[in-house]
DNA sequence: ATTTTTAGTTGCAAATTGCAAGTTAAATTT
DNA sequence: AAATTTAACTTGCAATTTGCAACTAAAAAT
């Protein structure tokens, strides 16, 4: 499934992520917290029913994220982040810079999230790494 | 070209970069200076040349990079960076450092940029622009 | 026991990608 | 000056991927 085109460390973070969807799965989980198929169907870029299905296949055979059974009701299954998913919130944050700094006026971006980020992108991280570990 | 799909910054960026060809063009004239498309046909992971110049396109149509006539050989475009497209390093720099702590074992990963994209990863990023700059 | 919900799969058309060959303008060689 | 080479593409076509719509299976709720 994942090819490796080189060994560029560039190229291979792209085998695994460069495509229009995958990293949109990990930001739905990471930012808002969504954990089941049907949540991240929702998303509002409307990714289809089988092209989800595919690349939380893709994600999880890259060890991105992993899928547990729900135990209180065994039809949903929890989608969370792996250590190596957490890590690519650095990658997140810094889109979220570019498209504040070169697309502002045709976004909405939320400023306190980005005057933090600017301010101490560290603590941001640490903050949302958190969060995410609360929900665990 | 570029559709939008919402509204949120992460989908932005991926509106613009998310494919697994765009972000690797960028990393050629960034790091490795090229600048002319028969230098960026030689890359390692082996675009073809239409791909290649339907990326050129949309990433000059979305201002990411330029491209000029070079005077003493007009055959030649000089591709280069648009400040929008110097931007995107701290990006490929997660990149790097992400693949280079989740795959170190299986790539090739000049240690030496490792280590100062952890000790300074502003003082890289500069060092990086001040030489994008100086060969303009 | 029947219906609803969740998480998918399947079939197929449309779009994108990739390979190979061809084209055009400018530079170089003869 | 004419012929050749080079650079930057474009074109045609097959293969792969994407996206829509409908269908399915298992578990939960009624």
């Amino acid at each position: 499934m994942v090819m490796n085109r080189s060994d560029c460390p560039i190229s291979n973070a792209l085998d695994h992520l460069g495509d229009r969807w995958s990293l949109l799965v990990i930001r739905d989980i990471a930012f808002f917290g969504k954990k089941t198929y049907s949540e991240l169907l929702e998303s509002s870029e409307g990714i289809a029913t089988n092209i989800l299905s595919s690349r939380l296949k893709n994600l999880e055979a890259s060890n991105i994220i992993k899928r547990k059974p729900n135990p209180s009701d065994r039809r949903r299954h929890i989608y969370s982040l792996t250590e190596s998913g957490k890590d690519l919130l650095p990658i997140l944050i810094e889109m979220i810079l570019w498209s504040a700094k070169h697309y502002s006026d045709m976004l909405d971006i939320p400023s306190d999230l980005v005057q933090k980020a600017k301010d101490d992108r560290d603590a941001l991280i640490g903050q949302l790494i958190d969060q995410i570990v609360a929900r665990e």
